[in-house]
DNA sequence: AATATTATTGAACAAAGTGTTCAGTATTAA
DNA sequence: TTAATACTGAACACTTTGTTCAATAATATT
């Protein structure tokens, strides 16, 4: 890729979540990011279709490395971490420590979009290690259910530990949420 | 209220309706409102500051007689239901059996607004019969995170139950419900 | 270093939506 | 019947979107 597409696509980006942290989603127009980005407009629709596609490929950007990495050497994804299976626990420690893109897309208003995406990603975590949380399941219950619930109740558990400022330790959040389920 | 103000709500709030149940909240336009209602713009904005407003006052015309209802008579609310407080149950079947607007609402798309009236509404009911579900709380976490948690939870089940298309009787899904907590 | 390719620019553009205004008309309440 | 009030519809300024295009700049190719 041209450095020239880099560095506007970086700019963009930058320019894009700089102003999410300070408005809602909605409420950025694309006049607003192109004139923080210093980028003309011809420019920005020569890279993205819309405001929507923007957010897609920001989020593919960020946390990609974080979802779908493979075992392949020193990455941060969630699947190379303590042999078995903390992969939530190690997402909490991940939010805490080097994401705060994270907790801004997730506590912005009007996000539909990313809670969409990041719901998708989470579920495929939850569906692939369903096993270790089956014995925690009411026999009685769908297995649908089950799932969409956990999923839920993971990131809801996340939001409310961001938006009260984290005061517990990944440690402790992890816990209540397997109290939780 | 003047007999006109009346019917031109009503026109409006029919045609809300209706295109809520066709289109996501945001692409739902002032002038489609309009056309479809047969009501002059002008007409729209003396009664509504903008959809946001629309969308807020037709909440209210259409729940507050379920969780606003003092215990005087012969209304369906929330409180005038089977003594000790199946409150949850009620719900569920009345979403099953009347309120087709509640479905609408609480699947449709880009309807931050609505889940956070929605939300509030059963936050309260919750927190006024907190006493009923505190002993599955598990001891260790805090009331503040178990009152968001029972009512994402229920809401969750709510939405999952109706995307579903309501293949469970109210009972069977209410104790799905309690057993998750 | 010269050339071909590709990206960016800025300005202009149509289209769609928002929210306001106002004089004229119709409906309702008194 | 009259006075008050609600509705109309058309026009308005304004904002935002997404597109187009010729000129210019940066990069890749030979």
């Amino acid at each position: 890729m041209d450095r020239r597409q880099r560095k506007t696509r970086e700019l963009i980006f930058n320019a894009f979540i700089l102003l999410l942290s300070k408005k809602h989603y909605n409420a950025i127009t694309v006049g607003e990011i192109i004139e923080l980005a210093n980028v003309g407009r011809a420019t920005f629709y020569s890279h993205f279709e819309t405001k929507d596609f923007l957010l897609k490929e920001l989020c593919i950007e960020l946390f990609s490395h974080l979802f779908n990495a493979e075992n392949d050497g020193d990455n941060d994804g969630i699947f190379n971490c303590d042999i078995h299976g903390n992969v939530f626990l190690h997402l909490f420690k991940h939010v805490k420590e080097n994401d705060n893109n994270i907790r801004k897309l997730l506590t912005s208003k009007n996000n539909e979009l990313f809670v969409e995406y990041f719901k998708g990603e989470v579920t495929k975590l939850f569906k692939e290690r369903l096993l270790d949380f089956i014995d925690k399941k009411p026999a009685s219950i769908p297995q649908e259910f089950w799932l969409n619930h956990i999923t839920s109740t993971f990131i809801e558990t996340l939001r409310w530990w961001i938006e009260t400022k984290m005061k517990q330790t990944p440690e402790v959040i992890y816990n209540y949420f397997l109290e939780l389920i």
